[in-house]
DNA sequence: TATCTAATAGACCCACTAAGTCCATTTGGA
DNA sequence: TCCAAATGGACTTAGTGGGTCTATTAGATA
């Protein structure tokens, strides 16, 4: 189980913002050169946290991207579920809303706790907690 | 994150092999038509299973397909990673197996770890735990 | 107010996977 | 040797991933 490439790009280059020098805005192709991502991909990576409200971006002379929050309070969770969905699926785990077992199926309830095992993983986990042992590039 | 119709059908179809009594073997054909799934892709998902070692198949007049082991000593991850392939790997998560961080990047570290809290979940439940509160269909 | 540069929106592309289908072959007991 | 079902492999079709390209827009400054 991989993650998107999004994904990976995607947390690579607002960790990559986090590192910065707090309220600088950085430009998307300084990022996307440093880290070596297509530009043109990582700009839709970018714009997809921005409307997820992770990111802000700027436009003009002071233009560029910035965090929108302390990294302390941006979760990997977050990070990963604006690119991946949702990790935990409301109904069928299994995608059979038409199920007769529906609601009590033991199938999806485990399911379900797997999921949520990981999930809380991933929320407990801050930008902040990935910045403290990845070494300046 | 859903799994694979694949993993679907083919837990729904192992799960119903489990119900049947013991030592008897059970035809594709029953299995696909009370479960409403299309036969000959149920076929694939059981050929997997059974080169997975899970079930056994059976050809000429005792045909039919019939689990390997009891119903308590399978688990549902390896139903699930038959089909949807290892939950947890190696190396970078992110599948940038050239990044600089390498073995030590916080980012796969704490991937790894939320992937296993999954893991966990899933191997401790077995196809029996599965049976206990799913109705007679 | 015109200009410049980068962010944004959206259309487009190719390769690969998921989800099945179909058919020819094999198996093993009756 | 016949039968019915399991097996293997080739094939299809729809959808997703992983991008690219271009035109448009925003906003500070000359």
């Amino acid at each position: 189980m991989r993650l998107k490439r999004g994904s990976e790009y995607g947390i690579h280059g607002v960790l990559y913002l986090a590192m910065q020098p707090k309220d600088k805005t950085t430009l998307l192709n300084e990022v996307a050169e440093v880290l070596k991502i297509p530009k043109s991909y990582l700009s839709k990576i970018f714009q997809t946290y921005t409307k997820a409200g992770i990111l802000k971006s700027f436009r003009g002379a002071k233009r560029g991207f910035a965090l929108t929050r302390p990294p302390e309070k941006i979760t990997l969770k977050e990070l990963v579920e604006s690119f991946e969905g949702k990790l935990l699926v409301e109904g069928c785990s299994l995608g059979r809303d038409d199920c007769p077992q529906n609601k009590h199926c033991s199938i999806s309830k485990r399911l379900r706790k797997a999921q949520s095992a990981m999930d809380e993983v991933l929320e407990k986990t801050s930008l902040k907690d990935l910045m403290m042992n990845f070494k300046k590039i």
